[in-house]
DNA sequence: TTGAAAGCGTTACCAT
DNA sequence: ATGGTAACGCTTTCAA
């Protein structure tokens, strides 16, 4: 860590001097001014948070309350909070704008303020992740990137997960079966990992099942008419059953089909990946659904954190936890003969 | 603030003494051990969470980084926390257990942690309230409680939305009208006011109005099938419009109607209160909604809370904000002559 | 305009 | 088992 000394002695100031550039507290001439900033450029400098805070009697941390209640915040938050208030921990809930992330990134690394991060919504390539190397902070993901060496993290064991459904809808004599995603192209979660791996665990076992598999990335909203049924009856009229990563499309699914006089899972089983349990009981049926195990994940990632942060050991940690089955009457043995979504076509 | 050396003064012991019993770094004779014990609760003594983040070099503080992006991880969290951002500030999240919810409030508030405190999920009669008040800890509540003299709050108005969309409702004809609102006795929750100021507007807007309504509380999970239409029918079945203060109900509801071959909004309308519009538009028909504010009301609760700790101004910030009306088509003119609900207990 | 030095409230090392 | 005291990194008053 540099420290405010650092810089006065290589700007051949005094410290106060420092403290006055830094904080505009002081008239400084433009050439001292100067050769102060050049100093903390050179060195990188940041003011400690918590230093600062002493000496000022002002933390400049406000804090969020909130009870621990089923209507949770958010799984995530709340269980990553929960498990490092247990541990002594508080958490510290950063926004990153999608404008400069890295550079906030970086910024919170090397002020002091937090000793460790859990870090959101990972991608295959992120540079966020190479500013936290670079800057030696410690940190576990919730997500992971494509090169996971010595890295760590929790996330969802996407291929399992596919895997384990798309076995079990073969054991129901399904050969047809079609994936939704949703479809990030051009957003700034162009290269979020979870649909891209999910698609290709997709692919792969499909192809290992000698079965055929349609994916359908679609974007954004899918409220009822949006058209993702009549999509999948025109590129793929014998599928049989659909594996939904976006729960909230099985409501414009579920409605659209009922208006086509088709039933679920009489004539297409859906199953929901990712998606939350308390939703899908508001279908009619209630959605055959894996779960994000959210809490699980916030738990383990705020434990993996603090036990790297009190040196405990040098192995990473790398956590894959599969969705947790949650079952519903969305899921049924393939029809008979062709499937049913052919009659749309007529 | 109680430092450590009044603790030793008052014990007669030397500063380190008193760190080793906090710490219990150090073995220290039951004796002594009691009289700086005895000194700590006398003086209600906390350590400095800033102090001793600085001296041992770990702020204790872990972050949770998420990218700033429309699926938002909490609305009220992010909004607070990019408020806060702004400002030079960061949001702790500091999760309460339901058991000794007090007790952690004010402990929070005399670490030195944080400086302010939001609190969530405020309930009528709220001791953790009191408790902030106690230790003098600047807060802003997001919610209100009953008594509202001098407090700090941004809050649902829901008085002015209940106004606003049962007068709607009487401008299309309807003169039977119903509000379900979550039953929360028997929970942590009981006290919780969003349900029972909600009902408390409605009974004296239908009075004014001069129309009929009546109010059910319904517990937990609306899911389809659950009777709540039977419930409706049965107890007022001139009913023609529904005031949902629970979005999820929705998808039940309109689905038991369908069931029953009844249609929104031609035999029954549906108006969503607090609801998400997000969630609202995955229903057929799309419900007409009024949304919370929950952006808004993060931001301008961290803004006062930021106001309050630079010490603007004395003037509680005293805020309501009306529910955002997002348009649907739930809802519609009262069907002629009598309500629907009724073929349902033929 | 700049510098010296006294805190801020703890911890932790070194004595006793 | 206890105490004295130098850090920790910064801010801020007071002098120069």
């Amino acid at each position: 860590m540099v420290t405010m000394q650092q810089v006065a002695d290589r700007a051949r100031v005094s410290i106060s001097t420092v403290s006055f550039v830094v904080n505009g507290t002081k008239p400084v001439t433009p050439e001292t001014r100067d050769r102060v900033q050049a100093a903390i450029d050179e060195l990188g400098y940041r003011r400690n948070a918590m230093a600062r805070a002493l000496a000022t009697r002002r933390s400049r941390i406000i804090a969020l309350l909130h009870p621990i209640i089923e209507r949770n915040i958010n799984a995530f938050i709340e269980s990553a909070a929960t498990a490092a208030a247990a541990a002594g921990y508080s958490l510290v809930v950063w926004p990153l704008h999608t404008d400069n992330q890295a550079q906030e990134v970086t910024t919170l690394a090397t002020s002091g303020m937090a000793e460790g991060v859990l870090l959101l919504e990972v991608q295959f390539e992120d540079e966020r992740v190479t500013r936290l190397e670079a800057a030696d902070a410690p940190y576990v993901l919730i997500g992971r990137t494509r090169d996971l060496a010595g890295r760590d993290y929790v996330d969802i064991d996407f291929e399992q997960t596919v895997a384990t459904v798309v076995e079990r809808l073969v054991g129901l004599g399904h050969r047809h079966v079609a994936l939704v995603v949703e479809d990030l192209a051009g957003t700034p979660l162009a290269d979020y990992a979870p649909p891209l791996r999910t698609a290709d665990a997709f692919r792969e076992e499909v192809a290992r099942h000698r079965i055929h598999g349609s994916v359908f990335p679609v974007r954004n909203s899918v409220s009822p008419g949006a058209g993702l049924v009549d999509r999948i009856a025109e590129d793929a009229p014998e599928t049989t059953a659909v594996l939904l990563m976006m729960g909230d499309a099985a409501f414009g699914i579920v409605h659209d089909l009922r208006g086509r006089g088709l039933v679920v899972p009489r004539d297409l089983s859906i199953v929901v990946i990712g998606g939350s349990a308390a939703s899908g009981a508001l279908v009619d049926p209630p959605l055959t659904t894996y779960e994000t195990p959210a809490e699980e994940m916030g738990t383990r990632a705020a434990q993996a954190l603090i036990a790297r942060l009190e040196g405990a050991d040098a192995e990473a940690t790398q956590v894959l936890l599969p969705c947790r089955p949650v079952s519903g009457e969305s899921l049924a043995h393939a029809p008979v003969g062709r499937g049913s979504l052919r009659v749309l076509r007529a």
